[in-house]
DNA sequence: GTCTATAGCTAGATAGAC
DNA sequence: GTCTATCTAGCTATAGAC
């Protein structure tokens, strides 16, 4: 907050890096002004400008740093070798963990897509599309072997990512549980949801689905 | 987008009504601007003042409409009584039915909550509390009669929800598989999560939760 | 209810001194 | 690398004629 003194760039970059994530993150891209960034960093508004052509690249680096971190940090957790069982409970650790320790990147990077322009956007989304095969790969594998009874591997892909990436809309730090009993509770969601079966022998399921359309509309 | 001539009220206000969801939903409420909202309808900027008093309010009027339909029609698709079971396909297929049906809607209220002045969150987060209850409550239900196994059933009531609305970020009309298809699928994979357990049967669950963190700062 | 016109402000971005 | 000053453009919101 408080301004300092004459020339640090190396120092600057990184506040305003984290300023940026926490502004972003909190009030959305379009919403935040390079003014109010300036200010958390006690810096002038021109100042920025040193450090990114405008503030559209500012996005971009800020998400793109964060899908190579994040990549580069799953490439280095995930098994090569396992079972299906032992790849997905790895998987779904390291999902959670990272979620819990930025929160903020990997929130920015699913709700300010619609922020980046159209080549910015296709750089990302191709990164994701990688991330998500990674996952979808063990599941294909899982059901190849007979751990996993999925009816649609894609449809399991996204549900999973989706349950898990939800993580960072209501952690928060000295909450309830701990990093650990979060990857325990979610892996044991998780791993039942890939493993399903299970299920003729508990009940019969009722299978009518009838027009809910119509107390929708 | 043609202008429409002369005074029309309640078509203009539908007419507004749409553009807005559609805009807010594709570039956010930030970044939207009246004049687009306008254009867009066919009217000019200054008009759009004698449908709402600000663009706050507008906001707000979205989704607080949109929350009272959800509430209305899950309380219509609910089931009193039956199996924890039974009342869980039931929701499951009310909700992925709900945002296949309105996915604009479902995603701004999830997306534009940060858009919302304190007293107009503080009213939609009251009402997004009611609505997570009403599955929390089928869960301990389950829980209590032995249908489900689930270490924690808030985090499994945040997990069901977050899985299930996901699909409302990318579902597109005419994609691959209809709603009775998407209602299906999911219903089986909310239901294997619920019901957990069956696990041990199937393989020697690896429990070691090394540091992974260290992988990832 | 819609239009035109505009007030009042804030935004992103640039220029040039130090 | 930072500052001050400023340009241009866009924004929300209002006023008053029809």
């Amino acid at each position: 907050m408080a301004r300092i003194a004459g020339s640090s760039g190396p120092r600057t970059e990184e506040a305003i890096r984290r300023a940026g994530l926490r502004l972003i993150a909190t009030h959305g891209y379009a919403a935040m002004s390079l003014r109010q960034l300036a200010a958390e960093v006690g810096i002038q508004q021109g100042s920025l400008y040193n450090y990114f052509r405008n503030k559209q690249e500012f996005l971009f680096d800020l998400i793109r740093g964060h899908m190579l971190d994040l990549h580069a940090a799953l490439d280095a957790a995930l098994l090569a070798e396992g079972s299906a069982d032992a790849r997905l409970t790895r998987f779904t650790e390291f999902h959670v963990a990272y979620h819990v320790e930025r929160p903020q990147e990997v929130f920015i990077c699913y709700s300010e897509l619609r922020s980046l322009e159209p080549d910015n956007l296709a750089a990302v989304v191709a990164m994701r599309r990688d991330y998500e095969r990674k996952l979808g790969d063990i599941l294909d594998h899982g059901r190849a072997t007979g751990e996993f009874r999925l009816a649609d591997t894609r449809m399991a892909t996204l549900a999973i990512l989706a349950m898990l990436s939800g993580i960072c809309t209501w952690y928060k730090p000295g909450g309830r549980l701990s990093t650990d009993g979060l990857q325990e509770i979610f892996t044991g969601m998780v791993l039942a949801l890939a493993r399903g079966g299970a299920t003729e022998t508990v009940a019969v399921r009722p299978r009518r689905r009838e027009a809910l359309r119509a107390g929708i509309g």
